[in-house]
DNA sequence: TAGATTGTTAATCGATTAACAATC
DNA sequence: TAGATTGTTAATCGATTAACAATC
């Protein structure tokens, strides 16, 4: 599938298409221009031309984007069509919460498997996953090979688990903890969320913009 | 406190260094040079010396940097040292779970409110708050005055309440819902934390790397 | 002093924007 | 066909890296 070397910058602007697409889908709409979408997502007409171009010629002269289309490809341009089991590390606060909270179907993502140490949680059922024993994470591995890991536990504890499951052939990581998994392996995908680091920018805003 | 024009690019760099500064302050060294700091965090010395003297000359030369003294320059420059109080709107999964899993404290912020508008959740206490009536949201931003608003609540009902707080005063937003609020008031901080594109980039790479 | 390492200027690289010919 | 809008090349802008003189 592996389309030339897209930059960072464009893979990131990827999902927000994909959701206004999807908006403008919902309203009704049928077809765009690049300068009435570059209008209502606050970029140029030029970078989204540019963006989409990276991937294939969706648009057609004098007539613009067909959402629906154009929407579909996006959506397969990020796989979304190519599900990936994943298994989430520590039911706390957080983890619960992401769970709960996610859509994972429409994101590409098929959670399969909740794991915490801590025995009062196992069986308790989140979205229908019951917790289990993060003992027997190798076993549950062997039969239903995710490819994914969530990381919802603390620092130190992360090091170790994230061994195992590289070990276990995980190769991508939704990382929540600050345990820097990319520099240990640089050959999984990672996808740090690091809630601390996103406050922190926001109060150096609030005091200098 | 305005520095000229840093970029976005440094400004999010700097939670991460302030991180490291605090990892190397816990492990007992009390200096390290831009070379060194660079190959634990995966950066180039000489980004790191670039990203520091937008803001100053802190180090030395022909010895580096005193890790305690730039951990502490860096954490008055994101304004750790001057928090802001901030209330958080939605007490569903996600909100409760940032509440009980966030140190606000650490991060520049004070939590001081937690509003729902279920009547379900009116009284229950999450971290020493009890989740109030968001119809008493006036009366509370006035005898408060919450610079800042975590938005834990669906896109629908986001954009009328976003106006709502910025007539109230609130000039920052923690933004978890999929309201555009950059687009719509260009001139408040807004920090968005999309949990569902960050999970469409990662599906992306593991499709592509 | 000699060695190390910064602060800073200059060079490179990459991303964004502008322009326009191709074409629906 | 004429008008609109893309796909794509060229120009600009900004961020990263390299180099080195200043200096601790």
């Amino acid at each position: 599938m592996a389309t030339h070397n897209i930059s960072d910058s464009v893979i990131r602007r990827l999902p927000r298409y994909y959701r206004f697409l999807g908006d403008l889908h919902n309203a009704g709409i049928s077809r765009i221009s690049s300068r009435e979408l570059s209008e209502r997502m606050g970029l140029t007409a030029s970078q989204i031309r540019q963006d989409l171009n990276c991937f294939g010629g969706f648009g057609q002269q004098g007539y613009g984007y067909n959402i629906d289309l154009l929407q579909a490809e996006i959506g397969q341009i990020l796989g979304l069509d190519r599900p990936q089991n994943a298994v989430l590390l520590g039911a706390g606060n957080l983890g619960r919460a992401l769970a709960q909270h996610i859509d994972f179907s429409r994101r590409g993502f098929h959670l399969i498997g909740v794991f915490d140490r801590k025995e009062a949680l196992f069986g308790q059922v989140i979205r229908g996953l019951p917790v289990r024993d993060v003992a027997t994470l190798d076993d549950f591995c062997r039969d239903n090979y995710p490819s994914v890991a969530i990381m919802c536990i603390p620092k130190e504890e992360a090091e170790p688990m994230v061994d195992q499951l590289v070990r276990l052939g995980v190769t991508g990581f939704w990382n929540f903890s600050h345990f820097d998994i990319a520099m240990k392996y640089p050959n999984v995908s990672v996808e740090n969320v690091h809630f601390g680091d996103s406050l922190m920018t926001l109060s150096y805003r609030l005091h200098n913009d």
